[in-house]
DNA sequence: GTAGTATTTGACAACGTTGTCATTTTACCG
DNA sequence: CGGTAAAATGACAACGTTGTCAAATACTAC
């Protein structure tokens, strides 16, 4: 093992002729530094290549530098990009993003959070649906006065960090986008009614619809549960109620690619005898054949803004802004004629 | 906020009537401690409900608890398993579990490795496929002494936990699957040349066609790439040159989809007019229609091994053992006859 | 100039563990 | 039993930061 020596503040002190504490307020910066001894500090700490030791940090100032995402979702691509935006914005100041899967198994979410908080410490929660609408996680969050942010909240809460796109004119506009192409019956199809956004989307399809020329009675709606084979049975149900159907809206992208599947199966081809959107933007959509429209949301943004802003929480101490709405697009491809 | 007092080992050895050191000894697992006092400071914790600071054990012990998986795959349900195999060991150890998309982007997977250590600190290392195959990230850890797991190696270790399959024999048992079923005639697609598990899953493929009554025409390979598209294309490939095949083996699960829907759209069904089978048992299998039969590794329970062999070794100073096999099974479904 | 105030800086004690090493207790042997 | 080695225990100094509060310095208004 090579004599690496550790640097410490103390050396970028000496180094820089200040005291330690001047080369901590520097470090966090604090205020009430001179900004000559600001750069001197800063240009010197590069030199040397010095990095705050994280543990000290910790210690001393009983924060402990950690970030947690809490879920209970079982769509990896969707967490990933969740995690991918958390890492981004951890990278830049020192923090760790971890993840952890509420498990509400013999108890509730509440009670896995609990467990989990008691055995690591952690300055802020990212919650994303469907744990981003439980009430007893936010009273619990709320109890410990510990920043938190929501991502796609049902409903938004004022003492916290609120991240989301209008998920109703999204719904709207990807109904409306059918709509324009000349579709006169078509469907909807929903994920859990538990998820806050796919009741919204529904309500953004029914907006456009009613919007519309289409009289109601050309709009129909079968329910799924965001999983592929919900997208089969939604479409044997639709081959049977109402065949002449000619585009389907599913309220996410795996939904879609089982309606896809099933009309293959029964020799519909897409988007010949069936147009089909779906919502997300998903790796699916870019892979399958034929390619799928949807709905894009920017979930790795989303998930860096609410660590950014958790992060300049738990260091300000205060909640600046609360929240955050994002563009959405659609991004058309393949599956609608 | 309440006057919650922070427990400390203070309090403990108060409560208990020894040492601090002595209390630290228990909670570390070291020897020379009668199992009597053992006893007695693990009832006084208990009972007060204390846990250790993890910031200060990582500033006085210079561990840092923290076990990171670099990776480089876009396969989101194969980087969750792992990740949730880590959480489940680390839990336990109050250690930390991350990840890190290793991007060799305008640098080398090392580049990035560096990157990441000289920001963060790591006690122990976990790397899967194609990142486990990287030589010069090797390098970099056996210099730092880092210690580390290798995830389904291409090349086992001698100074690593190596935790893995036999993909040589899964292949060849998947592929006798399919020739004891009766089929004459079968294609292997393969993934991409460079992660060492598709080049054994075909060795494996070939030695069963080699012993098998199947003259060596009566097998056919077709190059893939791991990716949905890539089966596609396969499958378009097999119908021109060889459309009596009746048996696919792909070596993941999302080239057999591919396959699937592939030959769906031309109007072939599985398992009617061709058998599927694929590899890893992702959801994909058990979602998509028909099922699909698959070789399923355990990859949560591999990355929980490696967490805990990694987490001992740090520990123990020493590797006590390096070899980690993992069996395999056929999971049947609905996508052969 | 000078007093009064605001800003900048620094000395030093936390923070809650583990490492080191000295001391005490137990175990063993003749 | 006495002597010695081994095992168990403890006292106290790290570890590298931040928090607190006092001291020094710079600014302001008269």
């Amino acid at each position: 093992m090579s004599a690496k020596k550790n640097l410490t503040i103390e050396d970028i002190a000496e180094q820089a002729g200040v005291s330690i504490k001047t080369v901590s307020r520097v470090f966090n910066n604090a205020p009430n530094v001179r900004q000559q001894k600001r750069d001197l500090v800063l240009n010197v700490a590069r030199d040397l290549g010095y990095r705050p030791n994280i543990s000290a940090r910790q210690l001393a100032s009983k924060r402990s530098f950690v970030i947690s995402h809490f879920h209970d979702n079982p769509n990896t691509d969707y967490l990933s990009a969740i995690y991918d935006g958390m890492r981004h914005a951890c990278a830049d100041k020192g923090y760790y993003a971890v993840a952890e899967k509420l498990r509400p198994q013999s108890a509730s979410y509440r009670k896995a959070l609990i467990d989990y908080l008691t055995r690591y410490e952690v300055d802020g929660v990212i919650l994303s649906p469907p744990v981003s609408d439980d009430k007893n996680v936010i009273k619990e969050l709320e109890a410990r006065q510990l920043p938190y942010a929501l991502i796609s909240p049902g409903r938004k809460m004022q003492n916290a960090i609120n991240v989301f796109i209008d998920e109703k004119n999204a719904g709207r506009s990807i109904t409306n986008f059918l709509i324009e192409r000349g579709h006169e019956k078509i469907a909807f199809i929903s994920g859990l009614d538990s998820h806050a956004a796919s009741r919204e989307r529904e309500a953004g399809f029914w907006e456009a619809v009613e919007a519309s020329d289409l009289s109601k009675d050309k709009a129909l709606r079968f329910a799924g549960d965001f999983s592929m084979q919900s997208g089969f049975a939604a479409f044997d149900e639709l081959e049977k109620k109402a065949p002449d159907v000619t585009a389907v809206f599913a309220a996410n992208d795996e939904m879609a690619v089982g309606v896809i599947i099933a009309a293959l199966r029964v020799g519909k081809k897409v988007p010949e005898d069936l147009s089909v959107v779906g919502f997300d933007d998903s790796p699916f959509a870019k892979s399958m054949w034929p390619t799928i429209t949807s709905l894009a949301q920017p979930v790795s943004e989303m998930a860096k803004t609410s660590s950014e802003k958790l992060i300049d929480w738990v260091h300000s101490q205060k909640l600046e802004h609360s929240h955050f709405e994002f563009e959405t697009k659609i991004i058309i491809r393949d599956s609608c004629g």
